[in-house]
RNA sequence: GGACCUGUAGCUCAGUUGGAUAGAGCACUUGGCUUCGAACCAAGGGGCCGGGGGUUCGAGUCCCUCCAGGUCCA
């Protein structure tokens, strides 16, 4: 028997049928609306019969009665089915329904298979992380490179080829004053110790200098224009920087387990922006104009872009951040030929994205390009704790680096107390598993919209919804799996399974079967924090059952049930966990 | 001046296109390890969802307004 990988997408198409089963009038403008429930009224629930008894002045309880009597006869067998309060329709699994999907959803594989549905045979482009050069990544470029991973994970398990995009900021005014600095302090021991170390001092040396000095500024603003006319000297300088830069950023990149697929900065679409300039003034009416000598373009079907302008071209006629970005734009269409473009930056680019994305719309639109879906997704800043944001110029700045190693100091002190048995290898490897998973999934868990508070406590809590209990749940499963001499999803312990029974089982079962739907939600939304909610819940239900029920019991079709729940608990605790780019252990 | 984000338990936060009695963790109280890992589980107290008005069968969620904090606008 084929099972739905997605059991309330199924119910919503097995309810629409009933509609028309049961001549329901306009049965097609019906909508099911099939949800996850409160456990306490069932697995699934219906709202739908509300909203479309009330358009037509119907009894919502005598629709949903109706509807209910139209399901197929043999839809009773596997999934109890009660009309509840106004109209609701739930929608309560039978154990044997339950095992079915358990048994169908054995392997990531087949996870996989049932969730590629969504994204199939798209392309989508990620732009995340997008550090600038010659800078150290500090805690503020936390939440873009890890929520970026997170969505790009989520998107190529349900079926997109993901091209992960490093935009970086290697072409910025300040490679003036660091030029300028490079040519005449630069350290080459400090060089080969810690390159960004130097760069940050080069910069301050070429900043201070050229704040005091008028003519160390024209000497600076001279070193940018010889970068920008591709000067073979300070060409090859700017490419050390850069280059010293990237290796720097990918010893971050290798514990956050990112790995890009592209590193296309600023610097990459200089040269790319005559066509741009072009494309947007040469259609009838033009979409950019002249104002007060710079080029913009005015958004009059809006009620703040018609008076506030998107500048593309300044009246030095320099390009900037909105002509690259347009740029860039093109590049992910027609090179990348992407189906959907997503882009995290911090809240603070709103208004930008959203006049590039209204620009974008109307070019692509006056030429006939393919638009892809954009997706600009934001997250709240960080912050200190007085509120203020934290700004690069002053000297409290956390580093990234610091804050890595921190939480596995920490993490390594803890396992240390907890089993002190391991041998130190083992203990620090386990460390920087749980650290860094802390540090992850502290930020993924909270919604990305508000701003995020730093402090060590917050950002290293180990209790409640954090890496360290979902971990703990799945060494916990492997140890069950190490004393019984099985292993987790073995065919022939399976097939003696005898039907789910307990509370404690079903509760976990019916758990198990919602994962679909976080998924789905995650994705539409781009908000990887309802996985982990989920996970979190799984988690939850397991410990539960863990405590309530023992696996390792002697009837052998018990013992058979109770192992194969735990090897999908096991399954889906680590394949979320891996969407979200975490790291998972067998002991800890 | 215009716009966007935030405001939920003492603290930190969840709350799916509007759905049933608003949920976790921390802290506090109590119980559970000679039985698969107690980094755990079970139970308890704790709330004018910033204030006010509106929309409807139903609002923490949508609309208006006010207050407080943050942010953006050559």
């Amino acid at each position: 028997m084929q099972v739905a990988f997605n059991l309330a997408a199924a119910l919503d198409t097995t309810l629409q049928a009933a509609a028309h089963a049961a001549g329901l009038a306009a049965a097609e403008a019906f909508r099911p609306e099939v949800r996850t429930a409160d456990p306490q009224h069932g697995d699934f629930q219906a709202n739908g019969v509300l909203g479309y008894a009330k358009a037509r002045k119907l009894n919502p309880r005598a629709v949903a009665t109706q509807l209910v009597a139209a399901l197929p006869a043999a839809f009773s067998e596997h999934c109890a089915v009660t009309v509840a309060g106004p109209g609701f329709i739930n929608f309560t699994l039978k154990p044997a329904a339950l095992l079915a999907w358990l048994c169908a959803h054995d392997s990531a594989a087949h996870l996989r298979a049932g969730a590629a549905a969504a994204h199939a045979v798209q392309t989508w482009v990620v732009d995340y992380s997008s550090p600038n050069t010659a800078k150290q990544m500090h805690v503020g470029h936390l939440r873009s490179a890890v929520i970026g991973e997170a969505i790009c994970r989520l998107l190529a398990f349900t079926g997109a080829r993901v091209i992960r995009d490093n935009h970086l900021g290697d072409w910025g005014t300040g490679f003036g004053k660091l030029l300028w600095a490079y040519e005449r302090h630069l350290d080459s021991n400090s060089l080969a110790t810690d390159a960004l170390e130097e760069f940050e001092r080069l910069y301050k040396i070429g900043h201070n200098a050229a704040e005091s000095d008028p003519a160390v500024m024209n000497q600076a603003r001279a070193e940018l224009v010889k970068l920008q006319s591709r000067d073979p000297v300070s060409l090859a300088r700017w490419k050390t920087i850069n280059d010293c830069s990237l290796a720097a950023f990918q010893q971050i990149y290798d514990r956050l387990g990112i790995n890009f697929d592209c590193h296309l900065g600023e610097s990459f679409y200089y040269d790319k922006v005559d066509r741009v300039y072009r494309e947007l003034t040469d259609t009838i009416p033009p979409l950019a104009e002249i104002s007060e000598g710079a080029l913009v373009v005015f958004h009059p079907e809006h009620p703040r872009f018609k008076t506030q302008p998107f500048l593309i071209r300044k009246t030095d006629g320099a390009s900037n951040y909105a002509t690259t970005d347009l740029a860039t734009a093109l590049y992910r269409a027609e090179h990348f030929h992407a189906d959907g473009v997503v882009v995290l930056t911090d809240f603070r680019q709103g208004d930008h994205f959203e006049q590039l994305f209204l620009t974008v719309k109307k070019w692509f639109a006056a030429k006939h390009y393919r638009l892809p879906e954009l997706h600009h997704v934001t997250f709240g800043a960080v912050t200190g704790e007085d509120g203020k944001a934290l700004k690069t110029r002053d000297g409290d700045v956390i580093k990234l680096k610091d804050l890595l190693d921190e939480a596995v100091e920490r993490a390594f002190t803890i396992v240390t107390e907890k089993n002190s048995e391991l041998p130190e290898p083992e203990r620090r490897d386990i460390a920087r598993v749980v650290g860094v998973g802390a540090v992850q999934y502290a930020d993924l868990a909270q919604n990305r919209n508000s701003n995020y508070v730093f402090s060590w406590d917050k950002t290293l809590a180990l209790d409640g919804n954090t890496a360290p209990y979902l971990l703990y749940a799945v060494t916990r499963v492997h140890s069950i799996f190490r004393k019984l001499g099985v292993a987790p999803g073995d065919p022939a312990t399976e097939s003696l399974a005898s039907a789910l029974e307990t509370p404690a089982e079903l509760a976990l079962a019916r758990q198990l079967v919602k994962f679909p739907n976080a998924l789905d939600t995650a994705l539409a939304t781009l908000r990887p924090h309802f996985l982990c909610l989920y996970l979190y819940d799984l988690a939850g239900e397991f410990s539960s059952f863990y405590n309530a029920d023992k696996v390792a019991v002697d009837d052998p079709a018990i013992r058979a049930r109770r192992l194969l729940l735990c090897a999908r608990t096991l399954l889906l605790l680590e394949t979320g966990l891996d969407l979200l780019g975490l790291r998972t252990l067998t002991r800890m």
